[in-house]
DNA sequence: GTCTATAGTAGGATAGAC
DNA sequence: GTCTATCCTACTATAGAC
């Protein structure tokens, strides 16, 4: 039973590469090898290089939109908002960690519509985050150090899971949201 | 020495273009075009590509393994340790920030002699933070979490900070210095 | 769906004039 | 110290056979 495209199977090895050594320095020829394949059979499967970068940033990208907007939404109040963006970095991170170096990496290197597509989707990723973090202080609910700097130290380390995590034997899921819930948050709280 | 002073613009400006797009993606026609110059005449002043990505990267490492090293032998206790290595990563970044970003995105296109220095003063530096943080748990100096998720977290923040502080208006050094330590270390503490 | 062959372009680097 | 001209290699991508 074909569980995943061929199309799909060549965004996954891709997404390998351009971890180890990102967008640019990876070639078809690299890429075809790693398949088993040359080079211009991959073609018959994509129309582009550039269609493999932007079908995993994007698509990584629209999963944190779609997880951010629905914690915004909730009712839930600031400390559980923002265990759940760390839950949702967590779950992203589990999923695909290859290709979350793309996105953190060479989002640079999407083309003009998909780059203004993604460079939209991390501001507000990263306004969601901040106006969570300034209501929350408002409300007395976590406390008051300079916003800029809570925001940035936390999504720095929700951003470079991707490298750390895979690499982990003996943190299982549960524990590693727990204990990154008290080291990011207890300085907050 | 006017040869010198020529090669240091050239490696600066260079540590621009590898930011923005990468060691990969910036050929040399585009860091002649960023000097007003040829491409040909670049090779005046370096001997190739690779030896700028080098001299950038090993310079930085070298700076940090040094600066940890003084951290170490320290008679400090373990907070103070800790503040030390903020204050360190925070030097340096106001330094070359620029430089920073082939440090940790390009350092994998090093080549072998220099790729395997630049891997022991990573791992060497890593085991250095982490032998600070066990020790200073076992004292009770600071709270027992999982260490690797403590270093985990505090080393991705302060790795990040180049590319955030210089967006940054309105947060001078010694703000900095006192909110990252109070972020980063009142979860620890 | 994969192959061989190849078009067309762009890369790092060198030679030699000024 | 910079230039023009150029070498050689490697890249993305296409055409057409099997």
């Amino acid at each position: 039973m074909k569980v995943e495209s061929r199309k799909q199977e060549i965004i996954n090895a891709a997404s390998i590469l351009f971890k180890e050594k990102g967008y640019s320095a990876v070639t078809m020829r690299d890429l075809a090898k790693a398949m088993g394949i040359k080079a211009a059979s991959l073609y018959n499967h994509i129309q582009s290089k550039q269609e493999i970068l932007s079908t995993i940033i994007i698509s990584l990208a629209e999963e944190f939109t779609t997880g951010m907007n629905q914690i915004v939404n909730s009712q839930n109040n600031t400390i559980q908002k923002l265990e759940n963006i760390i839950d949702l970095h967590i779950d992203v991170t589990l999923r695909n960690a290859d290709g979350l170096a793309s996105l953190n990496n060479d989002w640079m290197h999407l083309e003009e519509e998909n780059l203004q597509y993604f460079e939209k989707m991390r501001k507000d990723y990263e306004e969601s985050f901040r106006e969570i973090v300034t209501k929350g202080a408002e409300k007395g609910e976590i406390k008051s150090y300079n916003i800029e700097i809570m925001v940035f130290s936390t999504l720095s380390t929700l951003r470079t899971l991707y490298l750390w995590y895979p690499k982990q034997k003996n943190i299982d899921a549960e524990l590693l949201k727990h204990d990154m819930v008290s080291v990011l948050l207890k300085g907050v709280v």
